[in-house]
Parts: C-alpha cells; sequence; structure tokens
RNA sequence: GUGGCCAUGGUGAAGCGGUUAACACUUACGACUGUGACUCGUACAUACGAGGGUUCAAUCCCCUCUGGCCACC
C-alpha cells in the first residue's frame, strides 16, 4: 500500500489501469514511459527536449554517476534535478543491472558486488548500503534497491539462489534508507520459473515498499516466456502499489505489460535505436539508413504530430544519419521518444475510457502487418 | 627524346611463385529491451592495366604494348 500512488480508473476489460503516483518533483500520470538517462543525461535531448515530448520523468544510474562524476559532487552542486536541470521526477537505478550487463568486470559475493570500472578499469565495491546511499546524494524522486539481475540462461537452482540474495539485499535496502520523501521501490527475481517469481513477490512485498519492480526480464528470454512472466506475476503483485517492469520494452511490449496492469517501463530501446537509425512509426519499425528514403520527400510517420516529422524529411534523416551528424541523433531521438510517449498517453486515453483491449488488438494488428513498413 | 619508378575492387592500400587476394573506408542489408552503445553483425575483387613468355604452378619472374609519375636533354 502506497499514500503516493492513487489507481484512479480500472479498465472494464482487462488488468489495465490507469493511476496517478506522487512524488517530490509532482505526480505522474501511468502507465508512463520513462525515458533513460544514465549519465544525467537522456542522450541527444535536452530538458527542454524532454518537456518538449512530455516526458514526465527519466531515469539516471547509480553506478555510472558513482563512477563519474561521483555522487558526493552532485550532492554539493546541490542534488541531480539541479545539476542536470531538470525539475521534474527522477527515477535512478540502483546498479543491479550492471551486475548483469558488466559481465566478466564484476564479482558477486554475500556482502555486495565488486566492480571493475568500464571507464578506467579501477575497482569499486557496491553494497545495497552504498547503492541506497548513493541514490539519497543524488536525490531522486523514486529509489530501487540493489538487486542481482540473472542472465537467461542461469540454471534453477542459480537463479533460487539469486533470488533468495536479492530478498537479503532488499532488506538491507530498506533498514538504510532515510530520505524523507523519497520513495524506495523493491525488485521481483526468479527469472522464468513461476514458482520461483511468486516466492520472490512473497518475500518483496513482505518487507514491503513503495513500489513494486519486475526484474530480470528482456535479458535474452524469449518473448514468450517473458509474456509469461507478465501474465503469473501480475495478479500476485499489490493492487494499490505501483508496478514497474524494468528493461522493457518495444512498444508490443509496453502494450502487452500494460494490458496486464503493469504501470511504469523504461527502457534504452527508443534512443539507442534512434541513435543507430532505427525509428518507430504508427506504419511500424523504419531503418532511415535505407536507400528507399534517399529521395523521399516525405515525413518520417505522416500520423506523428512531432516536431520532426512537422519539418523534416525522411530523405534529410537519411542525410544527416549517413554523414554521422549530430543533428540526425537529436532528431531521430526526440522522435523515438515522442512515439513512446505518446502511446502511453493513448494508451491512458483507452483505459480511461474502458477500451484498452481494444487499442491493444488494433495495435497489433496494425503492427503484424508493417513489422517492416519500408516506404512511405 | 633518354633514364628511372609505378599500374591490385567504388576508394586507400597489403601480398611479391603455391589451395579461400589482408586490412580500412565507402556501399547494401540486418541487429539493438533497468545504455560498457554515433555501436555491433553480415555481404561486396571468377580477380591483381593489356598481350605474350618462363615454370608443375605467376598478382608476384622476363619481354612488348598502353597509361601515369619523377629526373635529365
Amino acid at each position: 500500500m502506497s499514500d503516493n500512488f492513487t489507481v484512479l480508473h480500472r479498465d472494464a476489460s482487462c488488468g489495465a489501469r490507469l493511476g496517478s503516483l506522487k512524488t517530490l518533483h509532482g505526480s505522474i500520470e501511468t502507465p508512463i514511459f520513462m525515458p533513460v538517462g544514465t549519465n544525467a543525461t537522456v542522450k541527444a535531448m535536452t530538458p527542454e527536449d524532454l518537456l518538449a515530448v512530455n516526458a514526465q520523468i527519466i531515469l539516471a544510474n547509480t553506478y555510472h554517476l558513482y563512477l563519474r562524476p561521483g555522487h558526493c559532487l552532485i550532492e554539493k552542486l546541490g542534488g541531480l534535478h539541479r545539476f542536470m536541470n531538470w525539475q521534474r521526477p527522477i527515477l535512478t537505478d540502483s546498479g543491479g543491472f550492471q551486475v548483469f550487463s558488466l559481465g566478466e568486470l564484476r564479482k558477486i559475493s554475500e556482502e555486495g558486488v565488486k566492480f571493475q570500472s568500464h571507464i578506467d578499469g579501477s575497482s569499486h565495491f557496491l553494497t545495497p548500503e552504498l547503492a541506497v546511499q548513493i541514490q539519497q546524494s543524488l536525490g531522486a524522486d523514486i529509489i530501487m534497491c540493489f538487486d542481482e539481475c540473472p542472465p537467461a540462461t542461469a540454471d534453477y537452482d542459480y537463479v533460487k539462489r539469486s533470488l533468495e540474495l536479492t530478498t537479503r539485499w532488499a532488506r538491507r535496502c530498506k533498514e538504510t534508507h532515510q530520505r524523507e520523501g523519497q520513495q524506495l521501490f523493491g525488485i521481483i527475481q526468479g527469472g522464468m520459473h513461476y514458482d520461483l517469481r511468486a516466492r520472490s513477490l512473497d518475500e518483496i512485498c513482505t518487507i514491503g515498499f513503495d513500489g513494486y519492480a519486475l526484474g530480470g526480464l528482456s535479458v535474452g528470454e524469449e518473448k514468450e516466456q517473458m509474456y509469461g512472466v507478465m501474465e503469473a506475476c501480475a495478479p500476485l503483485m499489490p493492487q494499490d502499489s505501483p508496478r514497474y517492469i524494468m528493461g522493457i520494452g518495444s512498444p508490443e511490449d509496453l502494450i502487452e505489460a500494460v494490458w496486464h496492469g503493469y504501470d511504469m517501463f523504461d527502457c534504452v530501446m527508443p534512443t539507442r535505436n534512434a541513435r543507430n537509425g532505427m525509428l518507430f512509426t504508427s506504419q511500424g519499425r523504419i531503418n532511415i539508413k535505407a536507400k528507399p528514403y534517399e529521395e523521399d520527400a516525405g515525413p518520417l510517420d505522416p500520423e506523428c504530430g512531432c516536431h520532426v516529422c512537422r519539418n523534416y524529411s525522411r530523405a534529410y534523416l537519411r542525410h544527416l544519419y549517413r554523414a554521422g551528424e549530430i543533428l540526425a541523433s537529436q532528431l531521430n531521438t526526440y522522435h523515438n521518444l515522442y512515439y513512446f510517449l505518446d502511446l502511453m498517453r493513448r494508451a491512458r486515453e483507452a483505459i480511461r475510457e474502458n477500451r484498452f483491449t481494444e487499442f491493444r488488438r488494433a495495435f497489433v494488428v496494425n503492427h503484424t502487418c508493417n513489422q517492416t513498413a519500408k516506404g512511405g
């Protein structure tokens, strides 16, 4: 139960719900997509751009900011919001995902994780206590427990022990956390095993947090497996707390998750793919560097109302990308984020009107027909 | 006119007698899910200026031609 979160409406046709999450920097409407800004910047976007695409809350990363420029410096300069000139809510990831993504550069023990900096190779020891302290220094509105995120290839026994460790770490995180007004979310692990997920859920919910996140998804498993876990966990998640699925996803994944009743999401897909020339449109994904767009004077997405689609042609975006221009990253990222955030806005609207199931059906049909729309 | 050097794919360029012609760029097409990411993957020379010769075998040696560069007259 969270005092900050209110479910405003439940769609009569499915698990989807409309909510409001109150934070120190204002309320956010859910379901919501949170752009990822690892290094205290959503790559290629100014905070002004973020406001223009209606970003309500963004992510930053504990591990990265701890290494550079250092959380103490950020605290000294007035906290993360002031440091990066973003006055809306911020959620910081704990560094748990780096336990997964840094692979060989880290070593896990009961006490914590020894990392080798990907920047200069220096050694660092991140513990649940330190992860919380760093996040308190940064001053995010929502912080995450330090967890272990095992890969999809991990066997049952490993996942079981990993989940138990994550529970013990969650307890330590909660005991350490004291910053007033700042919310602490717990993370559920358990891989693709429903019994382990149920157990993790039970343990994490028993400890009690301001919100609950599903971790360990999109780590190499099949899509069906991921959807299966989403479906299996949804009815077990606390009804009155925000439910967050970490690290997802594609537009299809988001629609699926919202349908099951999840509220918050984050993913590097719109930003990273934008920088690699892959753009999301109402007609499917398009690879802007492809030959067919060479002389295409039309807008990227004729149905999109964003600044990029209203002012620039596909031919120009293709040229910018191929020329390696900085503006390519900027315009592409702007559009992709607008697309994701607008998709969530439309989802909220559909939920409010009890037609989210229909919205989902239409979306799936449209996107399986135009999975890789090539032309205009 | 004489002497010397050089000619390898769209580009720059390795190889210098022996089965698949290195590498980079360009180009084409993919991928990307709590960012180690303007990144990564795959494909792309029936062919080494042209013709002839030596050799079991020639991009690699020899001759001629063609073209380019440099020096001298």
